[in-house]
RNA sequence: GGCCCGUUAGCUCAACUGGUAGAGCAGCGGACUCUUAAUCCGCGGGUUCCAGGUUCGAGUCCUGGACGGGUCACCA
């Protein structure tokens, strides 16, 4: 705990000596009377006037020279540079920046001019510490490079990578356009259980917990959909929930083990209605947080206007297979081909998955390593396999399909929606295949919900529902290439203190 | 979990085939009354991630471990 770093004992110093002049390194407020922005904003009436400004910020930067000295704090909308002279605000108080560091916060009272070269600037008449730093910044060109240092302090890589910052606030706006968007489009915002008797909604590992008043194990949900498809039986035509999910699964640049989802249920609509939600969804988002509907992710132009091409899931295959149709018709393979035909096409194409995997998981290895890398620009891919989908409809005219779109963009899966199935008793066998699975090993496969069966018995509208990840929308938005970019603190391991005993 | 790479001053980075661990910024002392990567003079600052090993000698080589990044596996 002791630190004997001359850095931090001169920090420390300093704040005694502040003490000793009867000086409060940490004051109780600030009556603040603009931000940086609202100076730089409207400096053409501030300089006009002799009225003073209040700010207050972090300083971030010190030039002294000698009698003089200037100084730019950080507040929450940008920087404005300070100048102090001690002509000005007398000897004695001027020198009380011998006792001041940068990232100290500190408070200014003054008229606003601008420099001779041209600078908006703040000229003290006063001045305040308003809470003193004991630990010092990183430096003001690279600031903070560490990636694990970012991540594990990110309160640092906020201060000194306005970047960063940057990214945060377009996550908060888009978050709130998507509200917005769907608010006046007539949905509903609910909330769903996090803590659940049985987890469902998607394939999964979860993370337990236990209640001790109940004595029960409880689960963090992995999805929210069978919950709000009970609201739709319940009577609610349009519902839809931001929040997050739980996947107790790896890590890696797009999976952090919490993270925020957006699923919407609409009662009446079909998978088809949903494409076109989803686009104006989108459309009218990216329009809005970042005035267009193109934007750069990964070097490539993405155009979000719609529509955006639909191509059926073994279409998509066909097309994207280094193989001509006349030697291989996917189609015919699906249907008619033995589960040794798949597996042979993928030891064939060098996939790199365990051949042994149940045949719906060998399309999907297929599918994922052929043709996603190659959907730059948004598009549905629709009517998947049903072995794949137990929560969607079967296909109204194809057989062996379901009626479900995954839609794609710059090479990310960002969203999948069904018509939802609402035939109880087709739901029961959906579900009994997956016990089956299970049986068989399948950490993922999903659990038998008999209340959420028992629900849609008494009978559920038809209904389209979708689901996306907002933080892969965030990455995409930001043109970033880690979920850890756009999540504030993302999980990492933690550091043990290598005094403590192991315990495994 | 497999493989590859990384970890050196508060921060960003150097240090050849093993031979006294350096720079810039930050810090400290001094000069300077419109600077902005301020400038000028001077000074201090290290468990080279940890534990072993090889060696006369290890930041450097070997073994094991911690943490991170990448990639594969896994994963709607």
């Amino acid at each position: 705990m002791e630190e004997t770093s001359e850095l931090l004992l001169h920090r420390r110093e300093k704040l005694k000596r502040l003490k000793e002049k009867n000086i409060n390194p940490y004051p109780y407020s600030f009556k603040r009377t603009h931000t940086s922005a609202e100076i730089i904003k409207n400096f053409e009436n501030l300089s006009g006037d002799e009225s003073e400004v209040k700010i207050a910020g972090r300083m971030i930067s010190l030039r002294r020279h000698g009698k003089t000295l200037f100084f730019h704090i950080l507040d929450g909308g940008g920087k404005i540079q300070v100048y102090v002279k001690s002509d000005e605000v007398g000897k004695e108080k001027f020198e009380l920046f011998d006792l001041f560091d940068i990232g100290d916060h500190l408070g200014a009272t003054g008229k606003v001019f601008k420099t001779r070269t041209g600078e908006i600037t703040v000229r003290a008449a006063d001045f305040c510490i308003l809470s003193k730093s004991l630990l010092p910044l990183p430096e003001k060109w690279h600031g903070l490079q560490d990636k694990e240092l970012r991540y594990r302090q990110r309160y640092v890589d906020l201060i000194v990578n306005q970047e960063v910052k940057k990214i945060f606030l377009v996550r908060t706006e888009l978050i709130k356009a998507i509200r917005r968007f769907l608010d006046d489009s007539g949905f509903v915002e609910v909330e769903s259980p996090i803590l659940q008797p049985l987890y469902g909604g998607a394939f999964a590992r979860p993370f337990t917990t236990h209640h001790h008043a109940l004595n029960v194990d409880l689960y963090l949900r992995i999805a929210d959909e069978l919950y709000l498809k009970r609201l739709i039986v319940g009577g609610f035509e349009k519902v839809y929930e931001i929040s997050k999910s739980f996947r107790n699964e790896g890590m890696d640049r797009n999976h952090n083990p919490e993270f925020t989802m957006l699923e919407l249920y609409q009662a009446y609509a079909d998978y088809h209605d949903i494409m076109e939600l989803y686009e104006k969804l989108l459309n009218a988002i990216s329009k809005e947080v970042l005035g267009s509907s193109k934007f750069e992710f990964e070097g490539n132009q993405i155009d979000l206007t719609p529509p955006w091409s639909r191509i059926p899931f073994l279409e998509s295959l066909q097309e994207h297979l280094p193989i001509s149709k006349g030697e291989l018709d996917f189609t015919r393979l699906f249907y008619n081909g033995t589960e040794e035909e798949i597996r042979q096409l993928v030891i064939r194409l060098k996939i790199q998955v365990d051949p042994k995997r149940p045949r719906g998981k060998l399309i999907e290895a297929i599918f994922e390593t052929q043709v996603q890398p190659n959907l730059i620009q948004p598009t549905f891919i629709t009517d998947y396999p049903i072995e794949m989908s137990p929560l969607a409809k079967k296909h109204r005219e194809k057989e062996g399909l379901t009626e479900r779109f995954e839609l794609f963009l710059g090479g990310c899966e960002m969203g999948n929606a069904f018509s939802e199935l609402n035939d109880p008793l087709d739901q029961r066998e959906r579900f009994e295949q997956q016990m089956e699975l299970a049986k068989k090993g399948d950490k993922e496969a999903q659990m038998l919900d008999e209340d959420f069966l028992r629900a849609l018995e008494y009978g559920m509208p038809p209904t389209g529902g979708l689901g996306f990840g907002i933080d892969r929308l965030v990455m995409v938005f930001t043109n970033t290439h880690s979920i850890r970019e756009v999540i504030f603190f993302p999980q990492m391991r933690s550091v043990e203190n290598p005094a403590e005993g192991e315990e495994e």
